[in-house]
DNA sequence: AATTTGGATGTTATGATGTAACATCGATCC
DNA sequence: GGATCGATGTTACATCATAACATCCAAATT
């Protein structure tokens, strides 16, 4: 069990080190995906807010918090699911590891786990030699987990 | 440049082996596709089939029709565009090669490339290890074309 | 040929995700 | 206190997708 304080506080001052603010609502999103094993849809954290924090916060707002803690490096969108979940290397000082999201198509439950430089290489390779630029590596893989299979 | 009508016809053949048919509207949808090196959103069918064979299918059907086209395994939906694209082993019969499809963000041209046992078995293990179950291992990686770079 | 039957398609309404445009709030700086 | 600028609120709307029910049509049966 991860101290979700401690991360915030982490989060609080790598903000301030860059020039930005984790305000009050983006604490609450950010809080609700952090205690989350699941991701989360944008609607799901308005109902998280609403019940943990009394807080209601509009569509919009969410959409905009959300791409406000992606651009600092918190959390991910995970495109294949259109969901959210922090970072796994929110904890540490680890960064610019490129990752696999293994997602239970049926319960959201996820996992990021770190990928192997030399996977990273290969798939790198394969989209060079199509003539493409590789613009983010996350791999999502669509899965069950093992309360749902 | 591929033999849209050879194709057509080899899958209408495999369809008819299945005891499912292969009707006119569902060969304008993957004719669409076929034909399209972007990948193609419903109602993008929609307007393409509008246009080029004058027929209006409403958007239900065209789903309809994808989700037909998918169990024939002759159309991939690429769940991190929310488009569609016809099976790059469409003309031959390799069957069960697992894909990495390359997906210009910009313009949504598609490119799929089989992907080598050796990085398939790895990212099963990685599935494994984690207590997941891979469902589709459909490897969807967000690039750029050489394009719009 | 008429009838039956089941899959394919049409219609309507609605849900879910996401964004554009513009208004307002509120903390910090002078 | 007033100016300023980022954060948030409001409204409207675009896009993707499906549920529920009605109808059509082609193949099989009589």
């Amino acid at each position: 069990m991860r101290n979700t304080d401690s991360i915030i506080r982490r989060a609080e001052k790598q903000c301030a080190s860059r020039g930005t603010r984790l305000t009050k609502k983006r604490k609450y999103v950010l809080t609700g995906l952090l205690e989350s094993d699941k991701a989360l849809s944008a609607y799901e954290l308005i109902a998280v807010c609403k019940e943990k924090y009394d807080e209601d916060i509009p569509a919009m707002s969410v959409y905009r918090i959300l791409d406000f803690l992606q651009g600092e490096h918190l959390v991910h969108k995970l495109n294949t699911a259109s969901k959210y979940a922090s970072c796994a290397n929110i904890e540490d000082d680890k960064v610019g590891c490129y990752s696999q999201f293994l997602i239970c198509r049926s319960c959201s439950k996820v996992k990021e786990v770190g990928l192997k430089p030399s996977m990273m290489a290969e798939l790198q390779a394969t989209v060079q030699d199509a003539s493409f630029k590789l613009v983010n590596p996350q791999l999502e893989m669509n899965c069950l987990c093992d309360d749902c299979a």
